[in-house]
DNA sequence: AGTCAACTCCGAGTACGGTCAGTTTTTTCT
DNA sequence: AGAAAAAACTGACCGTACTCGGAGTTGACT
């Protein structure tokens, strides 16, 4: 009387839920203290797991940051793109996608920073940093294909100037000297930026 | 009988002589083996100076990168400022600034990443990272000023569309996807985003 | 069931950036 | 010159991210 498919063995299932508990104690912790005051042995205390064994999931501290990270990043990004499309005007439309990505940022600004800065320097071959420089191409996609409803002829160029409103954000987002600054001042500030960029209409 | 006019007492001096040591040791140690391949006590070692010493001078390893590389950033923006102003079209003016700070840059891939990421994610009130933000000030002054000379009106926005370059060129020296890229490639893609953000002529 | 290879887990150990209490050097004051 | 204060120097020490050799599990095969 099984349930029928379980195509995964005890191996496997372990394997699982490990990786859910180190996920869900290392969202805990960061969210709870940032990620700085966190080490990565009370993580794998919380998560129930020997020291070594965290680093079979997550290759580094970084890695495990933007596990954790990329999550709440990919919700923040799906709301964006679909706020953007009952907006009119360009300007507005991008930045429906671009203002819930940097709130979700700036819900604690050392995990935001520290995330924006693995994603730039830490090391593409890795699973999770893979996976969040997908999540920006998807970003910069979404951009794109706002700006191409404007002007559909310049597809590439398009790319372009959404590639461009990435590296806008990035710093706008990263900077030392915009930590102290609101969300909403940062917003604003990549707003202004954004606003230069754009072909005049 | 004193030697008139020595307003350096033997303290001052001997700060100097070590501020150079550390300077030359770790320029050196930098540049032959990568700064991660370095340790700070072998720069202290090389120095002549003890462990505690060198943290004396520059508070954290990170900064003493910013020491060592901003004299070579500084030397860059020099020359290309004064080759910019023998540039009749506006993007190729441009393109003088850059192109020199990029191959400085790229000497070496690894330094100079960490360079940039120290710039943005380091402590801004330690001094080597102020002296870099102000270098990176100098060169988006010298950028608006360029663009100022097509279109003397829009002071504000020559300001803007300078601190965008910025950011083009910070992601284009630092993205980990464009590290195996070439000098020459990097200047390219620049140039490309560039050309798209200028107003069209 | 028993065997064994492969996979997974573990925590003592390592390396390194950075600190701090104690010492030495320089300057100042009498 | 000598004493006292101030500044600079030092290396043993600390905390932490990450490694590695060996122990423990799992599952395929007979």
């Amino acid at each position: 009387m099984s349930v029928a498919p379980q195509p995964l063995g005890r191996r496997e299932r372990n394997k699982q839920q490990k990786l859910d508990r180190i996920t869900a104690a290392a969202d805990e912790l960061f969210t709870e203290h940032g990620v700085d005051e966190v080490t990565t042995q009370q993580i794998a205390d919380k998560a129930d797991i020997g020291t070594g064994t965290l680093f079979l999931y997550a290759r580094t501290k970084g890695e495990l940051l933007l596990l954790v990270q990329n999550a709440h990043y990919a919700e923040a990004l799906e709301r964006g793109r679909a706020d953007a499309e009952a907006a009119p005007e360009t300007l507005d439309a991008v930045m429906r996608i671009v203002r819930p990505i940097v709130e979700c940022n700036r819900v604690q600004v050392d995990n935001g920073r520290t995330y924006l800065r693995e994603m730039v320097f830490g090391d593409p071959a890795e699973p999770h940093h893979a996976a969040a420089l997908s999540i920006v191409a998807q970003t910069e996609e979404a951009i794109a294909g706002v700006l191409a409803r404007e002007e559909p002829a310049g597809l590439s160029e398009a790319a372009t100037r959404a590639h461009i409103i990435s590296a806008i954000m990035f710093l706008g987002m990263a900077a030392s000297e915009n930590a102290a600054l609101s969300t909403e001042a940062i917003v604003q500030d990549i707003r202004t930026q954004i606003s230069v960029l754009l072909p005049t209409t």
